[in-house]
RNA sequence: GCGGACGUGGCGAAAUGGUAGACGCAGCAGACUUAAAAUCUGCUAUCCGAAAUGGGUGUGCGGGUUCGAGUCCCGCCGUCCGCACCA
């Protein structure tokens, strides 16, 4: 309608777990259940009447689809990109099988309710974390994405700088004589009064092999509680190994070693030296065991060694007690320090990152095959790029626990492609997140012996407008901006950010309805208050009637607790099923109040009787519709002529601006008028323009009128209404008058007035001396065309 | 704990520092109808008032800047989101 080309496509990130799961509960074929969800979301989505291109539509579990994915992933390896190496699983003990973090509840397995072992398993890495400084740096450039989105992959990176360095333990322990540490405040090194260790660090296994207590507590520390809530609540406990480590910068100083349950081996060196006086968790550790608790940074108050209290100084200062660094601030000594530490070789600046390689093995049946074949004497090979795809086989069952890959009587047995000697497939799966890194490529371009055409890639790519949920701000738009850096570090693209814009849109939402058992609980010793407890259920909208003051079930008539408005889920039993729905009010309906009611990024509340209104709406659209269809009405009605073209103007700039509510607000408002207006042949013009700018909105309804009105094509290609810009501004506007920024009278006068007239005006009110009374006038701030205000 | 966003009628929401509540939903009253539905008309932040083209109050709470604050600043409270023993 304005003339622009779009690329709109759908497609089906349809490997994962739901199909498995299905498999297993239902005994399907994973992929038969998946192309069978596929099609019935794909005839939703055009019962919906969306504008896709649907002859690019693809399903990253097709051989057609993954295969391209393989070749990718043969050409990151070979550009030394992957790498294998050893790494913790979840591992179901019962199901032999590996779960994911959110697949663990209180440490055991979902489905099998088995104790969850950490199990090492060798598997493949993507090298994301040589691209996190540019990651980290592309994110200034990404002007169209939200803050929120900018920041939340900000910290996920996770760059911090400081000093890296080690202290030398007094006595050297077989081959360990130093303990590596990292730290982002090495200002405060003259604070430092312990070094801790993790509980996997090399030093405490080795001292754990002597040491029975010591290797009970590096147990209790890695069995201890995942969930943020344990994690939050976990007391700070240490054990001390009897070592002690000498201070760099006073050889007559020892710090002792503890192994402490806070440190983490896979962050920083796996090691940490602790100040108290400004670091809480420091602090806690150091009043618990007893440890001193040095002031090194002064607020400008407080300057003495003694820190009491039991809160950490983290502010800004300046340094104290801290030999040569005394009086320097924060910044300056930290410079100091590492300056120090690297003339004198004891330490070096460091940068360390939260960011990790991106783990993409799974041991799973449903996801693309890691293209890779295992053989004794070569290695890792690549299967040639000639015998892609890897296909997965049909033939597999999930009866018996395990990856139905790995067990499979056939799949994995072939020959090196190098030597020619028996050897093995690969038989982990690729995550799921690398079938959505690239599939923006295969949109714009599917050839047959390759990913894509760079050439026509690039005229369509990178994407103007990416649409999602921020439930994928990190991970998925993370891996995407990887993955077109690692094929663009390969010379396979030429630009390295995916997405110029990014919009995030809420969700559909509904209230809860639900029966829960309550029970008395003691709140304090003189109050009791109820808390539900887990017996009962949730109940669907379409069981519950809906009354002014609650809702009851339709079944017994009895009420049901109306709970909080919540994103749509099974396990709440508040989603609506949008089928019966257009059967009843039509796609138009349900297209127009999704637009209606709440600005895009926002939640939408799912409801029965804004359905009900878009929907009457449409009838109304309709009776106008038909009412001009052969008319040959005459006359003028410039006041509609120029709502019209306002509506117009406005309603494309909203929608541009993806503020469809607005939009529609101001469709509302035009045909508001155009109702209460007499027939003219500007009543005639609008009607016809009606439709066209809404057939974004209500497709459907708007071809029907397009026909009816005698036209020919679709209204879709029709061009979008023009707009006469000298009928925008209203020649006439209306001035609001204060008194002591009070609204006291509103006036009607022509545009463009002078601050003169308008004072004029302004005091010629009657309202206006009523409220002034008499009172001495000190000033007068005249906004042109906007108001006066008089102060007093 | 750290970081971020948000807080406006019964509800969804509007409002470049310039008339708060546009527009919609729900509700109320009326018209049409034998009746109902649909449709149409009007009202609908709140308090005082019989009413007014009267006045007071009002954008979570308390301050501040400004002729003027929903909007900007400071401090609280609350809700939601993200991250989290990250050294």
């Amino acid at each position: 309608m304005q003339g622009y080309e779009v690329l709109h496509p759908m497609g089906w990130d349809a490997f994962g777990m739901p199909a498995e799961n299905a498999a297993m509960e239902k005994k399907v074929h994973p992929g038969e259940w998946t192309r069978a969800n596929i099609a019935s979301m794909r005839s939703q989505l055009k019962t919906l009447g969306f504008a896709f291109d649907w002859s690019r539509e693809l399903a990253t579990c097709e051989p057609d689809y993954y295969g391209q994915e393989q070749a990718l992933f043969i050409d990151l390896f070979e550009g030394g990109l992957v790498y294998r190496k050893e790494s913790a699983v979840n591992w179901d003990p019962v199901d032999m099988t590996v779960l994911a973090n959110e697949q663990v509840i209180d440490g055991k397995g979902w489905r099998s309710g088995a104790q969850v072992e950490k199990r090492k398993l060798s598997q493949w890495f993507l090298k994301i974390t040589d691209f996190a400084e540019d990651l980290l740096a592309g994110l200034d450039e990404l002007k169209g994405w939200p803050d929120k989105v900018r920041l939340m992959q900000e910290n996920w990176i996770g760059k911090s700088q400081g000093l890296q360095f080690h202290f030398a333990l007094a006595e050297a322990q077989d081959e360990i004589a130093t303990v590596e540490v990292f730290s982002t405040r090495p200002d405060t090194i003259y604070g430092a009064s312990f070094v801790a260790l993790s509980a996997d660090h090399p030093l405490t296994r080795q001292l754990a092999e002597k040491n029975e207590a010591l290797a009970a507590f590096a147990e209790e520390c890695k069995t201890g509680g995942t969930t943020a809530a344990e994690l939050e609540t976990m007391e700070k406990k240490g054990f001390y190994t009897g070592l002690t480590v000498t201070h760099p910068l006073d050889p007559d100083w020892q710090l002792p070693v503890y192994v402490a349950n806070f440190v983490l081996m896979d962050y920083g060196t796996g090691a940490v030296f602790g100040v108290p006086a400004h670091d809480q968790r420091d602090l806690d550790f150091a009043r618990k065991y007893d440890l001193p608790v040095k002031r090194v940074v002064s607020d400008g108050e407080d300057t003495g060694a003694i820190f009491s209290g039991n809160e950490a100084y983290t502010g800004p200062g300046t340094i104290v007690n801290s030999a040569f660094l005394d009086g320097m601030t924060i910044e300056a000594a930290q410079q100091a320090v590492i300056d120090r530490a690297q003339s004198e070789g004891w330490g070096k600046a460091q940068t360390t990152w939260r960011l990790r390689d991106w783990g993409v093995s799974r041991q799973r049946y449903w996801g693309t095959p890691i293209p890779i074949i295992h053989c004794d004497d070569c290695g890792p090979v690549p299967v040639p790029k000639d015998q892609l795809p890897v296909t997965l086989p049909d033939d597999i069952d999930f009866e018996t626990p395990g990856n139905p890959l790995e067990r499979h009587a056939t799949w994995k047995h072939v020959d090196c492609p190098k030597c020619g000697k028996a050897a093995r497939r690969e038989t982990d799966t690729l995550d799921t997140f690398v079938d959505s890194s690239w599939y923006f490529l295969r949109f714009a371009s599917q050839p047959d012996d390759r990913p894509f055409d760079p050439e026509v890639v690039k005229q369509w790519l990178p994407v103007t407008q990416y649409i999602g949920g921020v439930e994928h701000a990190i991970l998925h738009l993370l891996y995407a901006r990887f993955w077109t850096r690692a094929l663009a570090s390969i010379g396979k693209l030429d630009f390295t950010e995916p997405f110029e814009s990014l919009f995030t849109q809420g969700m559909v939402t509904h209230e809860t309805y639900s029966r829960f058992q309550e029970i008395e609980v003691a709140i304090s010793q003189s109050e009791t208050g109820k808390v539900n407890v887990g017996v009962g259920s949730y109940f669907s909208p379409d069981e519950v009637e809906r009354t002014a003051d609650g809702a009851t079930l339709k079944v017994d008539g009895q009420p049901v607790k109306v709970g909080r408005v919540e994103k749509m889920s099974k396990s709440k039993k508040n989603v609506v099923d949008p089928d019966p729905i257009i059967e009843q009010y039509g796609a138009d309906a349900v297209r127009f109040f999704m637009l209606s009611d709440s600005p895009p990024e926002r939640d939408l509340p799912w409801s029965e009787a804004g359905i009900e209104g878009s929907w009457r709406f449409v009838q109304r659209l309709w009776r106008l519709f038909i009412a001009v269809a052969d008319n040959d009405d005459t006359g003028e009605d410039k006041a509609l002529r120029r709502k019209l073209h306002q509506t117009v103007a406005g309603v494309a700039g909203d929608v541009e601006a993806l503020s469809f509510n607005k939009a529609v607000a101001k469709i509302f408002e035009l045909v508001n008028l155009i109702e209460k207006s007499q027939p003219s042949a500007d009543r005639t013009t609008a009607i016809k323009s009606l439709a066209r700018i809404v057939a974004p909105m209500v497709p459907h309804i708007a071809e029907e009128a397009w026909a009816l009105f005698g036209e020919s094509g679709l209204i879709a290609d029709a061009p979008w209404p023009e707009v006469d810009e000298s009928l925008l501004v209203d020649d006439e506007v209306t001035i609001a008058i204060q008194v002591r920024g009070k609204l006291r009278d509103t006036i009607t006068t022509a545009k463009g007035s002078s601050k003169e007239q308008l004072e004029e005006l302004a005091l010629a009110s009657e309202k206006v001396q009523r409220s002034l009374d008499g009172a001495e006038i000190k000033k007068v701030i005249v906004v042109p065309d906007r108001l006066v205000n008089i102060v007093i």
